[in-house]
DNA sequence: CGATTGCTTGACTGGGTTCAAGGCCAGTGG
DNA sequence: CCACTGGCCTTGAACCCAGTCAAGCAATCG
């Protein structure tokens, strides 16, 4: 697995990437993910104390940021790129909890180990902050405690969205939530009904647990039924998005 | 669907019940359900401040607190009894999320509405708060949010944990995960070995992502295989716990 | 160019669902 | 007091959706 700085990423990555803030020196006010990231709760005054305990990290595709039962000592934002949050039993079998892009927020643990492991799925860039002194921050500014939470309780939310999915879907439902979920989050900036999937059939089996066969299996199917098209595998064109609202069981998305 | 007073707990609920605090006035002071919940992050000097906005509602067993889509006006804190949080699909396949028991939090929606319903399972009395008014109190006293979202990332924790479950366990797995779980938190208080269940075989597999059927099948396996036996339907005697962890893919619990 | 990696497709299997019946118990009314 | 009813749980048999096993294909890479 390459760590190396010239990372590869996959051509159809860097169409998710905006251009900006690529070395940056320390400053949060450049900062391309600020404004949607957790940090936004902070005035532009108050930034400086936030920038004075941040590092930069960057991850390779498949890099590990941390794992499951790691000690608890960094919180992160992501910068750039995807990252993939999951949990594994005793003999591999996988469960992705969730796949995080540029200002999502990682790291929430009240225990002081981490309960899930981190891998990043595309080059990645976090934000670094370390736990002690980002709760120091906490208690000084309740306005990004209160970002925190309104954070937590939209990850709730789609914690159970995610619950009835794994526990009550069919594939063809899974997939097409998958694929609605997707287009909020990583639509191609240049063709607006163009879906990109950064990650491997693999990883967007044990999202939606199923195997790869039958997400290819399945793509395969909604793709015959005039609902997607498939350019190449990591890009779809969703045809009719009412099929796959009606195929997604709804939930308004 | 009766609401009366002399509601009629099933007999085996009553054992869960601490018989305290049964006709309260108004005071968080005595309240059975504070030491283990939010509450507990206010000084008892702080207490008054949400005394004063608090009331009390009771729940027949079945009756339903509020529905997904409800415009979420208030916030609960269960005193006594068990509530389920549950999605529904469209055609009435049901996801519950979770079982709250005294002193669990429920409520927390970041948008106007409720993004799930909840409904009492056995018989049950909540605390309520007029959402405003509970969200001024948290600008007052910063140590409650700091609870709140201590509690909140207890939630998504067990979320993760339950995503893991509903995407990648075997039938028997979950049963033994969820008995395990409930062992933690539904121990009948004569008999330290004992777990009560409070919910119908319904519920447990709206729970577990699995039918009636299965969910008996499965506990008629474990009771054959010597883990557990059942001097009734909603008692279970764990008799080899190591067996139950072994099969549940442990996670410590 | 052969080798590897990732995706797709096909044939078969199997765990869990569906459909159906039967048992048990509490409540009800003759 | 007992037959009847309905709810809930259990058990059985057949089916099916997704998993498993296996092969093939395309793109990339050394």
């Amino acid at each position: 697995m390459p760590t190396n700085e010239k990372s590869p990423d996959g051509g159809v990555i860097s169409e998710l990437v905006p251009a900006v803030a690529r070395r940056e020196s320390g400053g949060c006010a450049a900062c391309g993910a600020r404004t949607q990231s957790v940090c936004a709760a902070l005035s532009s005054g108050d930034l400086p104390a936030m920038a004075a305990i941040r590092s930069d990290v960057r991850f390779a595709p498949g890099q590990s940021v941390f794992f499951e039962g790691d000690p608890a000592d960094f919180l992160f934002n992501v910068k750039l790129g995807v990252v993939k949050l999951f949990k594994l039993l005793a003999d591999g079998r996988t469960q992705i909890t969730g796949f995080l892009f540029p200002g999502d927020f990682l790291g929430l643990a009240l225990l002081n180990k981490y309960s899930y492991s981190v891998e990043a799925v595309t080059a990645a860039e976090l934000c670094k902050f370390p736990r002690r002194e980002f709760e120091a921050l906490l208690v000084r500014f309740p306005e990004l405690e209160h970002r925190l939470l309104s954070n937590a309780a939209n990850e709730i939310a789609a914690a159970q969205d995610q619950m009835l999915l794994l526990g009550r879907k069919t594939a063809q439902e899974r997939l097409a939530t998958f694929l609605l979920m997707m287009r909020k989050r990583a639509t191609s900036p240049t063709q607006a009904d163009t879906v990109i999937l950064p990650m491997s059939r693999q990883d967007i089996g044990d999202f939606l647990g199923l195997t790869i066969e039958t997400v290819s299996r399945t793509v395969t199917r909604l793709r015959k039924s005039g609902a997607i098209e498939l350019p190449d595998p990591n890009r779809v064109v969703i045809r009719d998005d009412e099929m796959l609202k009606d195929l997604s069981g709804i939930e308004d998305l």
